[in-house]
DNA sequence: ACCTGAACACCGTTCAAGT
DNA sequence: ACCTGAACACCGTTCAAGT
């Protein structure tokens, strides 16, 4: 019986991006490198460069699909203001579902094809609105920027929790106070009033990420009124 | 005569800065390394370790004095909207003054002192207003998201044209181009446009910043008058 | 065509040893 | 107290060599 034939691993460019996915939801980006990615598939760091030029075109890559996804989960019906919201909304649903998604938007070349579709879906939406041609693009990006810096603070926030955890604190919150103690009182007093009322635990809540959206969208709807 | 005297290097704490400072200014952030940070001062790497803890806190210390200026350059006079249009262009501002500081922001753990000292200005300014309490905070933190975002999408492209440039190209406008062609028309047409009309070049300038600016300060007011 | 071993030029950080 | 040399455990990437 041939028993060495399956010896040689069976790797595809999709079992690549599988692995990396499974790799940044265990380590995180940071930590992320071509060796542990290598090790995840039982092959040698040098083979992955056969299907990828290098480490930032995986990472374009699996931006690419987190683009492709959020373009799909969309639907455009209704107002402008609900077609707006409810984008935004699934945008972060779609980043919220991929490991270090926002991180990797970051890091991605913004020229990319399915990230520019993403922000022509945004750009078709606000278009029939009566805003200066060039006006359009500010608002847009300012309303991708939200989504995506929402879902950064909100892993950074984790991130803190999760360290400061391990040494047997409350996790951040115990760091906070420390920082509020090095200023002066006058230099902090609103922050620690919102603080002792317990309001930091919504930090990341989908409640904060409405508000947000609702404010960039009335400030839209405002514009459009002036102009 | 002694001559020797004055071999030993004279390293202090600011000096490193200082050197960090212009080393981020030439080769930005990605290339920024302890050991070139050290050739900077004429000194060998381990030696940076007697002054500071790590290279994280390196940067955490480039933050703060960011932070620092952006605070002390903000005075607050008139009404809420005005103040909140002035200290976030002062931000901007003072982001723009010091290399890869909105990198740095992001990189940089958001409690730290005087970080939340600028939050707490925002909270400050917004705080008379009749909005929920917890939704202060989702504002002040898309505001200054937003800043932070706006510096950051510049110095990307900046970097984007840059790398471009060497090629005999025209910059990234043909990277652009080359992306729109991978998709179909209608995922396109409406970013397509917008490129054809030139707007492209309006990318981080102060007329888009100032737009995305009123955006939220009209956003905010709205959300004022409805609570 | 696909995969590996060895190597290169880098990192951040530690630490015993020097002055 | 301050600085260095040597070393450790990592990186991303290349490339000749194997199957």
């Amino acid at each position: 019986m041939r028993v060495k034939r399956e010896q040689r691993p069976q790797i595809t460019e999709e079992s690549i991006i599988t692995a990396a996915w499974a790799l940044l939801g265990s380590i995180g980006i940071e930590e992320f490198s071509m060796r542990k990615l290598a090790d995840e598939l039982n092959i040698q760091a040098p083979s992955l460069y056969w299907y990828f030029k290098n480490k930032q075109s995986i990472f374009q890559a699996l931006a690419n699909e987190v683009a492709k996804e959020a373009l799909v989960s969309a639907t455009l019906e209704g107002p402008w203001q609900e077609q707006l919201t409810h984008f935004a909304t699934c945008i972060k649903n779609t980043l919220n579902k991929y490991p270090c998604s926002a991180q990797l938007w970051m890091r991605t070349v913004p020229m990319d094809p399915d990230y520019l579709a993403v922000i022509n879906t945004l750009l078709k939406i606000i278009d029939p609105l009566l805003i200066e041609e060039s006006d359009k693009f500010a608002l847009a990006a300012c309303l991708l920027n939200y989504v995506i810096s929402f879902e950064l603070d909100k892993y950074e926030q984790r991130k803190v929790d999760l360290s400061m955890l391990g040494e047997g604190q409350e996790g951040a919150q115990v760091l906070f106070r420390q920082s509020l103690e090095q200023l002066p009182e006058e230099k902090t007093q609103v922050i620690k009033r919102m603080y002792e009322n317990g309001l930091f635990k919504e930090l990341g809540s989908d409640r904060m990420f409405n508000t947000g959206l609702r404010l960039i969208v009335s400030g839209i709807e405002r514009l459009a009124h002036e102009g």
